[in-house]
DNA sequence: AACGGGACCAACCGCTCTCAT
DNA sequence: CATGAGAGCGGTTGGTCCCGT
């Protein structure tokens, strides 16, 4: 027993200059399928060289286990065989065979390279790292709610407006997006009515520094605040494109969550975010009823729409509270 | 109709792992 | 235990197709 003799060189083929590269024919796989079925793999050395074909053995084997073996499956991937992939990931990486494991009639070739031209697409443009699966926080990606930001801030700080601060915390507490902040022309006596609680959880007073902005702290997400905006209010964006998103956030894991403010004569800012959203209109809900362990996440348009639009469903720890707070600190 | 750029995917490359000697 | 062959894995490449201009 044991093994055969190694070749002269194992990182060299030997017969190099007549091993066939590229593209197989069809001529190739039916020889490969035929040699396979009559004798199975066996060595996958010595099988080109057996079935009569110019290719080295890796080559083989690479061409049966993900092209030509009997059992592959073809076609779209499943909305339950994205779910699997995403959870996998999420879990192991890019462990390509262990996944490919777990789905029949999958290859780890298949679902690699469906991760890397559809998957991480996807993802990435819900704002979350495909590598972490949590919300981005490189610069690049929360560069426009910076910019946003720092347009806000100097505007109070030129104007010294109560009001505005008013504003910003509504908005930075609704997590809604730049759009329902420009959008909102309600008066401010009318959103504390609405909101009772308001003024207990926003200490800030009329007058306040606007340091005090840079140092609010986030603690969570918060409900849905719509008041609009007077009409002469206005506040310099710059061209974002986060003036295109809407977060219409329903359900479990959002709605308890509030600021504080932190007094501090600390110079350095510290403003702090929300999980990064996404760079394109997106809606997120519950599916009430059938799915009450998982979470949807609809994208991609406008929802019953031009059929451009796909739904996904997210790992559920994406949407709950704990993973969210602890998102949130690592943004601090 | 021609062209360019992006998307997709099969195949390759190089490294690591497993296991017999 | 060390060595090395064979197999497997993950990253990358390159060819093809499609779509917009």
């Amino acid at each position: 027993m044991g093994r055969s003799p190694a070749p002269p060189n194992r990182n060299r083929n030997e017969n190099n200059d007549e091993m066939k590269k590229g593209a197989w024919t069809s001529e190739e796989d039916q020889q490969l399928i035929n040699y396979i079925q009559k004798h199975g793999h066996g060595s996958w050395r010595s099988l080109p060289k057996l079935a009569g074909l110019k290719r080295c053995g890796k080559s083989c084997r690479l061409r049966w286990t993900n092209y030509l073996r009997p059992d592959i499956k073809r076609g779209e991937f499943s909305q339950e065989e994205e779910n699997v992939i995403l959870h996998l990931h999420s879990i192991i990486g890019n462990k390509w065979s262990t996944i490919a494991a777990r789905l029949p009639g999958r290859t780890d070739n298949e679902i690699k390279n469906y991760w890397n031209t559809h998957m991480k697409k996807k993802l990435l443009e819900r704002g979350i790292d495909p590598m972490t699966h949590r919300p981005r926080t490189d610069l690049f990606s929360c560069l426009p709610q910076l910019v946003a930001l720092a347009n806000i801030r100097e505007l109070l700080e030129h104007n010294q407006l109560a009001q505005n601060l008013q504003y910003l915390n509504l908005f930075l507490q609704g997590n809604t997006g730049l759009s329902t902040l420009l959008n909102r022309t309600n008066s401010i006596p009318q959103i504390q009515e609405e909101n009772p609680n308001l003024m207990n959880e926003f200490p800030l007073e009329v007058g306040q520094e606007s340091e005090e902005i840079s140092q609010l702290v986030l603690v969570g997400n918060s409900n849905h605040v719509t008041q609009p905006l007077h009409d002469d209010q206005e506040v310099s964006i710059m061209n974002l494109q986060t003036s295109n998103y809407d977060h219409d956030i329903v359900g479990h894991g959002y709605g308890q969550s509030r600021f504080t403010s932190v007094n501090s004569s600390s110079s350095s800012s510290s403003a702090t975010w929300t999980p990064i959203p996404p760079l394109m209109d997106t809606v997120i809900t519950n599916n009430s009823g059938a799915l009450e362990s998982s979470t949807t996440v609809s994208y991609g348009g406008n929802t019953g729409g031009d059929g451009g639009g796909s739904s996904y469903e997210w790992p559920e720890y994406l949407f709950e509270d704990s993973f969210l707070d602890q998102n949130l600190r690592e943004m601090c």
